[in-house]
DNA sequence: GGCGGGATACTTGTACACAAGTGCCCAAGG
DNA sequence: CCTTGGGCACTTGTGTACAAGTATCCCGCC
């Protein structure tokens, strides 16, 4: 279906679908650190390399720029965004207080087939984990918040907290270093996944709670270590208009 | 050449602001009512009326996408979203979920200063209402909210807010004319500017949340009272326009 | 040698022409 | 009268030329 060998008479694969890969290109590239913050991207360069014209090049880049990835200056070019740490941490803030909410409804709200399916993802994330397969894990990691907000109710939130989440997960890709990391954050999440089952709410809320701080306690580390990468709203003398 | 024969400096900063003028009467217009879910937006149509070119109405277009009040379908034409009521609930989980934490924390962080901004912010509201001013009423409830983001320190989560607050802000504009209304949610803000002011975080976050489940139960009336104007998730359809 | 000013080579922003696709409308034929 | 097919007018999408602005670098001048 998709592997044609371009020299079929249809039309090439729609531009547009071209746009959608060098946005999630340019994203994961920016997520992955290996965009760094103030990398230049122009225009005309990504027009001629990806073989599509500047205006849907631009569409891509404004819609990073409203994500917070890129930061398009007037006349003078387009950036990759610093990480900005009150952004970094006011994530943090929207993403606990959506997810530990949506995990108090989903404990009032679970049936005994959800429960099911929970256990299994719970079983697939250790397998991950046992395989070496970190990005799996990680990958893993994001359905199971997911399928909480689901089993609330909530799914379409998700949005928001996808919103958020790029900023986090800016600083989480730094570091990937960490063997016992994926272990810590599989224990913390059985204890959610148990309270969830048991219908405890308030005891889900607070393993959510803990669970996500914790992410956030390694991302201020990260932040101290690569200061480099973050914007200095401080005093010295940054010009950012 | 060809293309401008005249080139007068009359053209000023007008491109851009005129654009930012669109955006912001259409959101407002959108959100109003004035365009009602299905109604047809043009391109040419709001280039030619705007004098600015396709280009920059275009970016708008795809703003208000972003935002979820239009949608553009690519060969058929753009057109003023429906009102989503998952959308809207969902909205309202978010609200909730964001500003009864941002009240806890604000419970525990305010200074006195902040106590009597805040006291005169609700002085402030019950001049509007005495004066029979709703629109300027609502202004200060806008205002109200954000502050006590501003005190929890996380004055930034207010752009995810405003973000989710248009779905709701949609419905709440298709009925203005209870007169009874702002005064009982003026009383809802002087209970939780009490709690607030009384360092009691529980209790703030609970009048915060009560407060929020009112507005939403009157989205809920008048969500019942203007079907026409919502989506419905049937797959027959409609049209007739 | 140091300094200043202007050409220049970029950047994004804007305008416009054309391409691709959809739906309506009307006319011709059964 | 009903059906059906094609022309047409309209939509958004894309490509491209040009406008406006900025930073840099080099050359002339002091």
């Amino acid at each position: 279906m998709a592997g044609n060998p371009a020299s079929l008479p249809e039309h090439y694969e729609t531009a547009r679908s071209k746009a959608a890969r060098l946005h999630a290109r340019l994203r994961e590239e920016i997520l992955a650190g290996v965009l760094r913050p103030g990398d230049a991207l122009s225009e005309n360069l990504l027009a001629e390399q990806t073989a599509i014209s500047r205006t849907p090049v631009r569409e891509v880049l404004h819609r990073l720029s409203a994500e917070g990835l890129l930061r398009v200056v007037p006349q003078i070019g387009s950036f990759v965004a610093p990480i900005n740490l009150a952004a970094v941490t006011d994530s943090q803030f929207v993403r606990e207080a959506l997810e530990c909410q949506a995990v108090r409804q989903a404990a009032a709200a679970i049936t005994r087939a959800q429960a099911s399916r929970l256990g299994r993802q719970i079983e697939a994330q250790q397998a991950r984990i046992a395989a070496g397969d970190t990005a799996g894990f990680f990958a893993l990691d994001e359905a199971m918040h997911r399928m909480i907000l689901e089993i609330a109710g909530r799914a379409t939130v998700w949005q928001v907290i996808a919103g958020v989440k790029a900023q986090l997960d800016r600083v989480r890709h730094l570091s990937l270093q960490d063997a016992t990391w994926p272990a810590m954050l599989l224990s913390q999440h059985q204890e959610i996944a148990a309270r969830l089952i048991a219908r405890d709410a308030e005891g889900a809320a607070a393993a959510m709670a803990v669970h996500l701080r914790t992410v956030f306690a390694a991302i201020a580390r990260i932040a101290a270590a690569h200061a480099d990468f973050f914007e200095t709203a401080s005093p010295t003398t940054q010009e950012t208009r």
